[in-house]
DNA sequence: GACTAAACGAGACGGTACGTCGCGTCTTTCA
DNA sequence: TGAAAGACGCGACGTACCGTCTCGTTTAGTC
């Protein structure tokens, strides 16, 4: 149409500072990997961000919320390394998961992890958000390995593709949760049951 | 004999109120499902339990510690169902994870789960006792059966029951913290990975 | 002169707009009215004004600025009774009194004058406009009063007008101040002290 | 009685700290000298005085009740000249009202001046307590003479003591909160107004 | 009639202080 | 010496306004 883009909006007033947003969102970042989620204080995002307590309630209400913008806009992020494809789904499984595992046993990483879940568990209306910013990549790794495993071998798998992806999913969560070591043993029983050898 | 009894400390002075433990305990459950793990105080218990400030600092430390000695000794439950023995391994399992999916539909439960969990990650280093105490309890449940299972049907199972009860507790810990709904298709799906029918 | 009238700024650019400034005084003063002067906020006449906040700052400075215009315009009055001239100056003063009394018992204008107060106090620099605008019309009804008693009567008042006229006022403002009724006695003792009875 | 005290208080919990009460009120009274009334924040009171904020709001309740109490405590003190007896009243009363310019010319004295004034403006409902402490101590001052020197010439005063001491407080108002200079001739007009002159 | 320039409304900005809540500690009296 | 009561220093909360700073939008002159 010739009138002007439908839904353009009416901007009053000042616009946004982008200038703020980033400075926020990469303070709480920096903030929650220094300090973990339970130190982080808005007051605290506020000054390093060097920006008004007021323009962090302005947008985002809560720590939680800034945190989960801050995941879910890539300024926190979890080292995962990428599924290779070496042809054998099982060895790839496998050194996937080791590298999940280092990922996890570092500092950093774990501190980030049992950060994102105290905004999870503070937040439960935001947990969609935090799900498809954090857990939904990690599975989505492995989900299109599986379905392109299930598409070359077809009633090989003992489920569906994503379902198997959850279950993966599922099992690193618990041991993030309760920090339990990622041992082979486990990562062998785990392998065997989504993805068993051939016999 | 004479002697105080040996290793028995010769405990002096007033000994340690039992009324005001109880009145704690008591208290800090009822707060608890009634607002959640992140409107609790250690002030709103003392008051509620008419009790002295100090004395819950005297005898826990934090909120979290309160917590999860509550859960402990039983305060605050889960109504699990208990898993039945009626010679079908995935008949029973169903019925029991339909058991689960009431009880977490329901206000309370969702309520004293997602507390739990903010007490959890709120202190990593009380989540043993969490996990003893919430978790341990609800795998043990099918552990117990799944071992059974083993022992009449040797090799039937796609992995070793400890592991397997994991497994379906990490799902059901994944679909809690997220909210997802426990459908019959995912129920199925994980029938089939853990239980599978003969073939 | 064909040339533009000599002095008279070459305006240029939007001129102000007067109704917006009416808008900011009226607002201003119904404010007052209704919420003191503690309670009044630029953003808030602002706002009942339906004027954006720069445009106050543009033209005012501050709430008592504000305030002072509207005092000065007579957007907030006292209502004050004019002082009669019945032959005698003890009973014209009387009656003139009493009213006065009337005015400052009634709410709004004990309202007022605490808020006119409480402007004052915080805005030393403008007290003298304060004074202009609020003391000095009170003063002058009875200064002229008795500049005329004194031109009939030479020699019969114990004081210069305009010092009687004043002490009369600072009167007033101690009662007002601290809140003290404004008796039939103290109107005599007034009276007795400006505007003695002849021997 | 041989019972305990009536009324005496049960004294429950940690005792009032005298020493965050004094702190309190000292550095109320060394902000206020230094920076006005306007400039004082409870949060600068409670950080000057190395005290919670809590405890200045648990028993004060705003700036202006701890102020009110630190003058009413003598932590703040106008410099008032006594007024001497040298069988003079006129004489005695012009020095002393001489004395009382000099100290309100004084910066601090007009600084505390301007200070309570704003406090009391502020505070209507403690106005009485500052009377009490700030204006009926300079008044008494007068009274007292007047009162002598109404008991030695009966009927040579034109009110009676009090009222005429009031009036001259009212004068030193009026002239304290517009900033007048107290000058020479303004004095004598207010000594031949109330305390004329023998004829 | 286009151009310029200032005032306008709106509202976000970096700040300061507010008054409240809860922390974990300390200091009483009572049992 | 434990327990109740409750004040203490402290730190963060979320809100209210401050006075300033853009924005896009009038609303006059002036070219």
């Amino acid at each position: 149409m010739g009138a002007p883009s439908p839904g353009a909006a009416e901007q009053r007033g000042r616009p946004r500072s982008q200038r703020a947003r980033v400075a926020v969102l990469t303070a709480a970042a920096e903030l929650m990997v220094s300090g973990g989620f339970a130190d982080l204080t808005v007051e605290g995002i506020a000054a390093a961000a060097g920006v008004g307590k007021q323009t962090v309630y302005r947008w985002w209400g809560s720590k939680a919320d800034v945190v989960v913008e801050a995941v879910a806009e890539g300024y926190l992020t979890l080292p995962i390394v990428s599924l290779g494809d070496a042809g054998d789904l099982r060895a790839d499984l496998a050194a996937w998961l080791r590298g999940i595992r280092s990922a996890i046993e570092e500092e950093d990483a774990a501190r980030l992890v049992e950060a994102i879940m105290s905004a999870l568990a503070s937040a439960g209306e935001t947990s969609e958000a935090i799900h498809q910013s954090l857990i939904r990549p990690i599975m989505a790794e492995i989900d299109s390995r599986f379905r392109e495993h299930d598409r070359a071998h077809p009633g090989a798998l003992p489920g569906p593709p994503s379902f198997l992806a959850e279950t993966v999913g599922a099992h690193l969560l618990l041991h993030v949760m309760f920090g339990w070591p990622l041992g082979e043993e486990r990562i062998g029983q785990l392998l065997d049951l989504v993805a068993p050898a051939a016999p």
